[in-house]
DNA sequence: AAATTCATCTGACAATGGTCTGATAATCAT
DNA sequence: ATGATTATCAGACCATTGTCAGATGAATTT
């Protein structure tokens, strides 16, 4: 370990940490302490769960009981009870919490939108904090079964065919709005899987169905987040998945040009078989019985 | 501005406090509240005088006061008046002192350690760290003139060669351990210069003196620091320099292959002259009258 | 020499965050 | 039905942090 390395970590963190205390401050600016700031920003974020918010604040229930009393008591949030638990209550911002929290995405969002404008080269400083988030948040990563049609699925696609255009001087020809292959890889036929990391997609895969049997196709993995073993965790699921759709063999063709995921393929149990079909840019093809 | 954008952002930057919490955590479990912690560490990173602790992390100056008895009381600390005015105070780590801080700067390096290790790409991670804290820093560049062994002025200069070495591929054969060259960028016939962002090395660049002439040498700027206009204010100073040691002409080569640098020159004022070396690497050459 | 400015310190006080104990009501297990 | 468990709530309490006004002693200005 080069003594050098731990100096830029380490810098590294002093000045992140001196930015998160910059927008705390202006978060302060608002004239809210900063608890019930962050536990309006939590509920308007989506986690409406009092015991979620909770942990994810890693809050005591006192003071979360306190805190939720006071954004009630300026009427920025109301709660009910859970309709299937009533022990559990579930937070919900009024309109003029609403507004509020709208107020504090602004201050974020102009902070960032700053950032990205002053600086010369804005995608590499997204794809190193991509990285970063993703590294140091490697246990957060998330399943989710989306349709292929969800946004972040299409986005995730529309990075893996721009990657495949890249690798391949041939190019590609896709058109997502109306992919053929899409609707097969949708229930009860197949399905389709991402993977997110704090609410970020950062990979997919397709399990087509073919009757008894399944193909996988479109395995990507965001390049901030290779190397955390989410193709291996994929493929987990998308056995799991075969199996319950009731196929009995999965192939999936790709190309020599792409020598990790051959590897990985066979690492995990995947024979070589001859090619079986006719598409002009796989030059290897696999298959795997469950 | 693209809203997926935004999002990458907010995403690093909650990923980064939580990280920058659990880091406060463990800090707590020294048994020390985090404000004395703070102290300590700033002390302990050579910010000695009371006034720059407080203006460093911002706190009132009834705080400081009481923060500093407080590590006093525990024989972590002493405090003497300043030789040249005794209002101000120099506040200094006793042995105990220094014993805790080590301990605090364990606890972040092991931290840091294990980031590291458990990446599959920890340069490309460390990369990304330099590229997000000088963006984030960019105001917070300093320059210091050092000697050309100093061991940060010799990072700058491998990096600067090894750099070179990638760009022209004829390779370049440099012993900097006995660089004939680096005297003559050492007071009085030169110069050298280094910035930093927070303690960590990013450029570099020499005034190598030839009596009534200077010649600008080995400008470099890290490329996590590009586009901040480093090289501009390393020039600033190159000429003042060259001004103070009675230099009224400085020249440079510089390479057609890099044509962002002789842009920079020609927008700075320099003219092209002939060739006045027989440097076979460089193939322009520019002169600035003072 | 007196007045002013400056850096730090002290004491009083308020706000905030955090912890603990026990209460309440809903749900679950037996 | 009874007791145990669970999620939230309320009250008491403390440590820490933040704020303010004024005191102290050193340096600077007039």
């Amino acid at each position: 370990m080069n003594k050098i390395d731990i100096t830029r970590i380490r810098r590294f963190h002093r000045t992140v940490t001196r930015e998160a205390g910059v927008l705390d401050q202006s978060f302060l600016g608002r004239g809210r302490p900063l608890g019930l700031a962050r536990v309006l920003n939590a509920i308007g974020r989506g986690i409406t769960e009092v015991a979620a918010i909770r942990d994810y604040l890693g809050l005591d229930s006192g003071l979360m009981s306190r805190l939720l009393r006071g954004l009630e008591d300026e009427g920025l949030v109301s709660t009910t009870p859970a309709p299937d638990d009533a022990r559990r209550r579930i937070a919900s911002l009024t309109d003029a919490g609403q507004a509020e929290f709208d107020a504090y995405e602004d201050l974020s969002n102009t902070r960032a939108h700053r950032l990205l404008q002053n600086h010369p080269n804005a995608q590499a400083l997204l794809d190193a904090m991509d990285l970063i988030a993703s590294a140091l948040g490697q246990h957060a990563v998330t399943f989710e079964e989306v349709d292929t049609r969800d946004s972040r699925a299409i986005w995730c696609l529309t990075q893996y065919f721009d990657e495949l255009a890249r690798r391949f001087e041939t190019g590609f020809e896709v058109h997502l709005s109306k992919d053929p292959e899409a609707t097969s890889m949708i229930r009860p036929q197949g399905a389709f899987f991402i993977a997110l990391s704090d609410g970020l997609p950062v990979g997919c895969c397709g399990l087509k169905g073919h009757g008894d049997w399944g193909e996988v196709k479109r395995l990507w993995v965001a390049p901030s987040a290779r190397g955390l073993k989410l193709a291996t965790r994929f493929m987990d699921r998308i056995e799991a998945t075969a199996h319950d759709l009731g196929q009995s063999v999965l192939r999936l063709d790709t190309n020599s040009q792409l020598p990790e995921a051959v590897a990985m393929y066979r690492r995990l149990g995947w024979t070589e078989i001859d090619r079986f079909n006719d598409d002009p840019y796989p030059d290897v093809f696999f298959e795997k019985r469950l």
